[in-house]
DNA sequence: AGTCTCAACTGATCCGGTTCAGTACCTCGC
DNA sequence: GCGAGGTACTGAACCGGATCAGTTGAGACT
């Protein structure tokens, strides 16, 4: 049906011969109005193309019905990233089914991050937030905490305080990879990570270095901005030096293709001479040549457990961390045992 | 200041001795109130980090505060495509000066994109939409006409009945870029195109063929979904021709990068024997080997126009149809005088 | 027959803003 | 010294839902 005007639930309560208030009660499954007025009702209201005013809806103290997510990147950064694109979707398949928004704000830092939380908490804009990208000893955390926002945290484990965490075991598959690549025969191994002071960045440095002590490898890191730029330049000073490393991971796609491309224009064949690994699979891993061994992590699904904590944390259910399905390892034609 | 409860409006009032109506006057630079008040209730209103509740706004006949877009996409193709990224960021540099939020959803097909209209415009939930991936004869474009819901297309021109539009001049360019390729001595030249009826891929594709036919060049266009596996067949196809093309233009950078794969899996030396450009320069082309010559949309700017434009509709001006900067050329290795 | 109970509903109030119809007071002109 | 006119404000209604204290009427029980 073309619906031209905005309905109401005065318009149903009048065309029913009710009360606005046992309306609201038959739309909402309260107790207080038979069964046969409440199909009545619910069909009216469907007839009618009737739907509950969002902002009537938050005012009455109910919820908001939005969650919010902030983005402190640069454009730049964010085109890059599939990661964020598919977090989100995930995150709407499970905020679809309980009819609640995602309010998107990018801002350029931390400081502007903070202000958004609580201006949306003034504006009750939204009922909850996800935080991303978490630090160690991350001040966003005590700001959500002091506002009593209810957040779900996608990172961790470890520095979200009293907010419940929901994370990748990035330190477990990377005993993993590590363990695959000294098998390979790989003794000289180095990782190009993310920027410092990224908890995942600083959990994935901490468990490389302490799987390859334990195996015996020679390892190094190197820490960069998570741009191709500097994953080219890392990888130019790693192949320069006197016995340069075979095996090198980096912590993002783009990043290893730049570095594919480095070894490319240094003569270094790979997998031959040097083995290349990417944090996170995409197509792009898919379509360099050789195409490249990748950790994959399912963040689409990622995004759906963060969203349905988020959700249970509002019905009031006990929320506690949680660890999403580990990572797999994808080999392919980057990773071979080194001449 | 630390805020633990919500101050409203009645609190402000309350603590100037005043009413909460000339406190509203005072708040929103309404006539009604001396300056002085005005002042102190501007400056009470900051001391008590005062932020108006967007639901109780929303409700009294003002704005909604947000603006919705919807994209019909799947999680992965989203996950590649820079576009979006740049595009809402730059969409949010124009939307954060007017307080304006962001809804964002992401949906399976165009049923429902429009359902999501028809419920946001029924839950008051949104001010205006931004449609993207406009296509010719869009169904999309009469439901927002009907509900009378302020859009504004990001695309064109053409197809986007009353509602207002802004575009990127994609032909203009397009004969710069096939000028340039027939100066460089291409007689054969290839287009790897984005997917059939969206509008921009059906403009893309009218002037190609009207500036080859012009300049009496041999051109071929191949269409395909946007992802790098239907790139790299369409290559593979295009490179095993009789005379195969000199030139393949690709509609969006993960397809040209797959592209350079398969020349050089099938031995094909780029640019010697094969030039090869994207549509939407990014870090992508710059990391390949060659380096990819690119046609850059300043995307970021057209995001901030398509918002500066909804928020001009929402105050009543006539808002016309308006094209962004034209794109330009970036010239890099993988483009040459083919041998 | 009277009372008690409960289901089914009504009417009013509230949420936090905006806005409109008044009203008190001041100033000005004659 | 009185009305006109304007400024600065008050009080109440309103937006569209949720919710709570009552009200009504039917059926059960004594």
């Amino acid at each position: 049906m073309r619906v031209t005007k905005r309905v109401t639930i005065a318009d149903i309560a009048e065309k029913a011969g009710l009360s606005k208030g046992a309306v609201s009660y038959a739309l909402n499954g309260q107790p207080g109005v038979s069964e046969s007025t409440r199909q009545r009702v619910l069909r009216m209201a469907l007839e009618m193309g009737w739907h509950p005013n969002s902002a009537a809806k938050a005012l009455s103290g109910a919820r908001a019905g939005a969650f919010g997510l902030v983005m402190a990147r640069s454009p730049d950064t964010l085109g890059i990233e599939p990661f964020f694109m598919k977090l989100i979707s995930g995150m709407e398949t499970a905020m679809a089914a309980s009819q609640t928004a995602l309010l998107l704000q990018v801002v350029a830092d931390h400081d502007m991050e903070i202000a958004t939380y609580r201006r949306w908490w003034a504006e009750r804009r939204v009922d909850g937030v996800f935080l991303i990208d978490l630090r160690r000893d991350d001040r966003r955390v005590p700001v959500l905490e002091e506002l009593r926002l209810p957040a779900m945290v996608v990172g961790g484990p470890g520095h979200h305080g009293t907010l419940p965490g929901v994370w990748i075991d990035d330190a477990g598959v990377m005993v993993v990879v590590v363990e695959y690549l000294a098998a390979l025969r790989h003794r000289r191994i180095a990782r190009v990570a993310g920027v410092a002071g990224m908890l995942h960045t600083e959990l994935r440095t901490q468990a490389f270095d302490e799987v390859s002590a334990r195996l015996g490898l020679e390892s190094t890191t190197v820490t960069t901005d998570y741009t191709p730029d500097q994953g080219a330049q890392a990888t130019r000073r790693l192949l320069s030096a006197a016995s340069p490393p075979t095996a090198i991971m980096y912590d993002n796609d783009v990043m290893a293709v730049a570095g594919v491309s480095v070894a490319h224009e240094m003569g270094v064949d790979v997998p031959g001479e040097l083995s290349i690994m990417a944090w996170d699979d995409s197509v792009l891993c898919e379509i360099v040549h050789p195409p490249l061994t990748a950790v994959d992590r399912d963040i689409t699904t990622y995004g759906t457990h963060v969203a349905e904590h988020l959700l249970a944390l509002l019905d009031g259910q006990q929320v506690s961390d949680f660890e999403n399905a580990p990572p797999r390892l994808v080999v392919r034609g980057s990773t071979a045992r080194p001449r």
